[in-house]
RNA sequence: GGCGCCGUAGCCAAGUGGUAAGGCAGGAGACUGCAAAUCUCUCAUCGUCGGUUCGAUUCCGACCGGCGCCUCCA
């Protein structure tokens, strides 16, 4: 079988991949900061990230997961305080949220979701140690420091020992207390309004608080191990969160932190990153109240390379949609199938091989997508020979559902309820009659009335057919 | 100012040193009472200008245009 190749940002360069023990990926993704609901900028690297997974299956890897809910940092301490709250208040209905839209987007669960707060023992443990091999320093705003020029490999990441700052950059500000003005601070010296949200914690150090990238390390090395596989994240946290969680976690260890560290590039609305400070933010709530499906979004995702920036706009989920609509038909059409062709099998085959060896090819989803349309192409051209062949159809039912457990681009039927099945039931009956009897007129007529209910109605061989859309 | 990415048909988007996958939209046809669904055919010379090469969209350079990171950020 060949190889899995990802790009790795450590080296710029795409290389094969296998998890370290032969068997089990341990990857980290990093996951959303819960004051707010998620938007689908953010869920473009978090579907970024379940390509990632399902890939790694589908070629036969076992995967163990991690994706962090980062619930103490300065954006849920303001709001807290805004609002008169516990930091905990604010973020449990967030994270309530963000997992009902992972689950609404069909994003296969992670094996697990930590919260920042559930982990300060390992954190202040992590800190500690870094004190101890001389790489932190509390500075005299009691904070904790990690020393940058005291980690040979600094910069490695983001290359950043090739960059200059920008002139006039805003560096030092309110960080007067560090010795480098790119130290970053591991443990955070504790406000009043920290202690009366609920954002302070002892520590050898005093009350405090982790910093973000802590957070990080520490739990990821804690579930995953101090070696993982593969780090995620977007393109953005390559520098400096990436950059930093490199320095102390493998300050501590002395061992390498991520074998492989793979971004997500951004999603763009209007030509401009989607962020919420650019104004053009929309969640999974806004796509919803558009009765956009999670398969069209999805389909959408798949369409542009991870390592390529994509703009979002209403046209390309219309189409987007209108895919999804043919491969949701097409799974009706092979699910109902009676049998198939000979031919059958070797496209099924031809297909499988493609769609496996683009994923496998850095998860090239969208050449594994224009794989499955050729697929659907040439299966629906041999299903309209209304052939008997058992071992065709199989085999065809087989690799479509062996590549839709990656893509998961299937809509889901439209609810209909008893009554309104009936009702249509009734209509058909009474149209199939006017046919019978050539009155063409009258069954239009009903077909005319059911569309404005949003039933379309399908004559096959078979008799009529027909289902709800929108 | 430093670092980096991108520019392929009306729109979206793969890809290769030897004349371009796929999706949406469009055109023609088959099927249908008419539709719908499906099928068939059709629709590009790859930002501009140079260079390397027998040959470049694919390599190199310049330029134009767009985006990102360097500060919280998926």
């Amino acid at each position: 079988m060949p190889e899995f190749r990802l790009y790795n940002s450590l080296t710029r360069a795409v290389e094969p991949f296998v998890p370290a023990d032969g068997e089990t990926v341990r990857m980290y993704a990093c996951g959303p900061t819960v004051y707010n609901p998620a938007h689908l900028g953010n869920f473009r690297t978090f579907l970024f990230a379940d390509l990632m997974r399902r890939a790694l299956m589908l070629a036969g890897f076992k995967v163990r997961q991690v994706m962090n809910l980062t619930d103490v940092d300065d954006k849920i301490i303001k709001r807290a305080t805004q609002q008169g709250q516990s930091i905990r208040e604010v973020t449990e209905p967030v994270i309530g949220m963000f997992l009902a839209d992972r689950d609404y987007l069909r994003i296969e669960p992670a094996e697990h979701y930590p919260r920042a707060t559930d982990f300060i023992v390992e954190m202040v443990d992590l800190v500690r140690r870094l004190e101890m091999k001389g790489v932190a320093y509390q500075a005299e705003d009691k904070s904790v420091y990690f020393a940058i020029d005291k980690f040979a490999g600094y910069g490695r990441l983001s290359r950043l020992d090739t960059r200059e700052l920008k002139a006039g950059a805003r560096v030092a500000q309110d960080d007067y207390a560090k010795e480098n003005a790119q130290d970053f601070a591991l443990w955070k010296a504790a406000t009043p309004d920290d202690e009366a949200c609920g954002a302070a914690w002892d520590s050898p150090w005093g009350r405090g608080r982790p910093g973000w990238h802590l957070e990080c390390s520490a739990m990821a090395m804690s579930l995953l191990g101090e070696t993982i596989d593969i780090h995620t994240g977007g393109i953005d946290l390559q520098f400096p969160h990436h950059e930093d969680e490199i320095a102390q976690s493998e300050a501590a260890t002395g061992k390498p932190f991520a074998r492989f560290w793979c971004h997500g590039e951004f999603l763009l609305t209007d030509g401009a990153k989607m962020a919420k400070r650019v104004g053009n933010v929309a969640n999974v709530q806004d796509l919803r109240t558009q009765q956009v499906s999670a398969a069209a979004v999805r389909h959408l995702m798949f369409s542009t390379h991870y390592r390529k920036q994509l703009n979002l706009s209403g046209t390309a989920l219309e189409a987007s949609m209108e895919a999804v609509r043919r491969v949701g038909d097409f799974a009706e059409r092979l699910a109902a199938a009676t049998g198939g062709t000979l031919k059958m099998a070797e496209i099924a085959e031809a297909f499988r091989g493609e769609f496996e060896d683009a994923l496998r090819d850095d998860l090239n989803a969208p050449r594994a997508q224009a794989a499955l349309f050729v697929f659907i192409n040439q299966v629906n051209a041999e299903l309209d020979k209304r052939g008997g062949d058992a071992a065709g159809l199989t085999a065809a039912r087989e690799a479509f559902a062996r590549a839709n457990g990656v893509l998961d681009i299937v809509p889901d039927r439209e609810g209909v309820d008893a009554s309104l099945e009936a009702w249509v039931d009734g209509q058909l009956e009474a149209r199939k009659a006017a046919r019978g009897r050539r009155d063409f007129a009258a069954a239009d007529q009903i077909r005319k009335s059911l569309e404005g209910k949003g039933i379309v109605v399908e004559d096959t061989p078979q008799g009529a057919r027909w289902k709800k859309v929108r």
